[in-house]
DNA sequence: ATCTCGACTGGAACCGGTTCCATCCATGCG
DNA sequence: CGCATGGATGGAACCGGTTCCAGTCGAGAT
């Protein structure tokens, strides 16, 4: 119902003709631009996407790949990248894939494939070549954020220095002095040192050999989720043995970082008298713990990303070649009540 | 490139003939299946969804529109409803509105107006007049999940008894002996007595009163924001006032009321023994606060949702006209250690 | 042996737009 | 004044499928 026959007919003009007028495409003489916009308004009449996008082959929709929806970053960067696809007139598909399985193939092999995404952006998961080649054989540019390598070829990446921000939280505890810590990664750090988990690792490893400390692997890390439970039992179990305790905390996440919180002040460890913790993220609730964290603005990240997504389709009238790719985006230290001067 | 078109002339079929195979509708003999079949998987092919959509008017796409995405219930019931979904061939296309304003316009009528999606589900909104009208004039079934006045004419609706929650929470705290109770509510809980937080103090209020407590509004109410922050700065504020504190608050959520345990520890009160806390969500992190809540299950109510829009759509060869529709979705009281009795 | 029926198949219309191409016409210029 | 130029418009092809309709053919019924 109400094709744009009808409105062209309503018009008193030629289908052609109302498809330039609605569309901005092509020379329309401005009165009839009027008359025609006046006739859909009339009738109600709006584009069909399918048929449109069967011509054009852009179909105005970008699938978003994300693994999960329910921790606070990827949350955050969802939302982001709504807001800005929405204000750009462009639809999310979503597709909710983590691990592996025949679920995530299909999603790749199927969902993605079909004629029914311009472009996919991927965050914090790992694509492998597999997948990676097929979207690429049916020409889909595909924008990575987080993890992964900087820089590599194939799609394009963005995401902040997770390594430096793994430098720059342990270097603000050595520099208070701290020099027994530990980190609290997240699962798979070792196992996966290009992930984020095993890039922050690989940062507070190197801050720690720069400062003298675990010549020979003594830097403790522990592993766990990467959520406020995972750092709650994480930390029980560590702080909770007797002996000599840390004095210092890295945690992977700002949520695991609350999680060690509540366990040290289940313990009657003090934070920060007896034990500073420091995180990463910006978690929105960082303020309420008075967490010292390196903050990043996943919501920001989620706009970047779109932005970059837009460029490689060509949207914008290509304003530059392709700039600042490649730059880490930013991350800041917020030194809250958390962490402070190890005792003597 | 790779249209049904190459497959049919690989296969030596008539594209008919050709999409009969491949979509399972009509008759194909078994032989000339198997050559289109292997036809389609030489050269790669997939169906265009447009294409398809144009012609048989239906997207196999569902339009969803959330409030947040980034607090618990959100999010869980959105992964919900993606796997749902997905399982069943179908995308999801993604909404994120709150509040009033442009934006949430611009959704209504243009977005979800357009032949993009079949049915839409409206988690935790409460959709406005036109905003029903705009979506029944192109006749997309629409379901509600949460909030709004159950049984009401217009969308199928679904969800829990918020009021009957509100009870149950409230009840339990009352069977401990408690008898100076605070409810914690979200925000706009008294002026929007139909959304969810609205009822939620109904039931606490109903309880309160047919226990012979608060006979003239005495009852505490305190509105906040539903985050863990939200709860975290009113019970400060309602604890940290002398005077005769409350022995338990009813939290409206799982987030508020981890933002009061932490901000009864930091006051020194302990929970449950000074203070007794119960909530409602069934949260994942509920057990490590060791909160007592009334349980839903959002991921299960996302699937409900999604069955019950199939069934509106008319798929799965309608088994029964439309069962237990109104019945409300299950919650269950989980004990755990925030709440004991009161003292004497 | 003829008729009927139903499985199987191909041709062609159609879904609702966009865009190429040709035509028409009013201007601007030599 | 003739002609090139370019804006405005319409006709028609096309995007890639689905589905209606008609026709063929073999098997079972009469």
């Amino acid at each position: 119902m109400t094709a744009i026959a009808d409105v062209a007919r309503l018009a008193g003009v030629s289908k052609a003709t109302a498809s330039r007028a609605l569309s901005g495409r092509g020379h329309v003489a401005e009165e009839t631009r009027r008359r025609v916009e006046a006739a859909a308004a009339e009738i109600g009449y709006i584009v069909s996407p399918d048929a449109a996008s069967l011509v054009t082959g852009r179909t105005k929709n970008i699938g978003v790949v994300i693994p999960f929806v329910n921790r606070w970053f990827f949350g955050e960067v969802l939302e982001g990248l709504e807001r800005t696809l929405l204000s750009a007139g462009y639809d999310l598909t979503l597709y909710n894939v983590d691990g592996a399985g025949p679920d995530r193939d299909r999603v790749f092999e199927f969902f993605l494939a079909r004629k029914r995404v311009d472009a996919v952006i991927a965050v914090g998961v790992d694509l492998a070549e597999r997948e990676l080649a097929a979207l690429e054989r049916r020409d889909k540019p595909v924008v990575v954020l987080g993890g992964g390598e900087a820089g590599a070829l194939g799609p394009a990446r963005l995401g902040i220095d997770d390594r430096a921000v793994g430098q720059l939280a342990t270097e603000h505890l050595l520099q208070l002095g701290h020099t027994r810590l530990v980190h609290l990664a997240g699962d798979g750090a070792a196992a996966r040192p290009l992930s984020v988990q095993g890039l922050r690792r690989h940062g507070y490893l190197d801050a720690m050999s720069a400062a003298g400390l675990a010549p020979r692997g003594r830097a403790e890390v522990v592993e766990t989720e990467m959520t406020m439970p995972g750092g709650y039992e994480a930390a029980l179990q560590l702080l909770g043995q007797p002996g000599r305790r840390p004095t210092a905390v890295f945690a992977a996440s700002d949520e695991v970082a609350f999680g060690a919180i509540r366990a040290a002040e289940r313990l009657g460890i003090s934070v920060p008298h007896d034990l500073s913790i420091v995180g990463v993220d910006g978690h929105e609730y960082a303020e309420m713990f008075g967490l010292t964290t390196v903050e990043q603005s996943p919501s920001g990240q989620g706009r970047a990303a779109v932005d970059l997504v837009l460029r490689l389709l060509g949207e914008g009238a290509e304003p530059d070649p392709l700039p600042d790719s490649g730059a880490p985006l930013p991350t800041r230290l917020v030194v809250r009540t958390s962490t402070m001067r190890a005792p003597l």
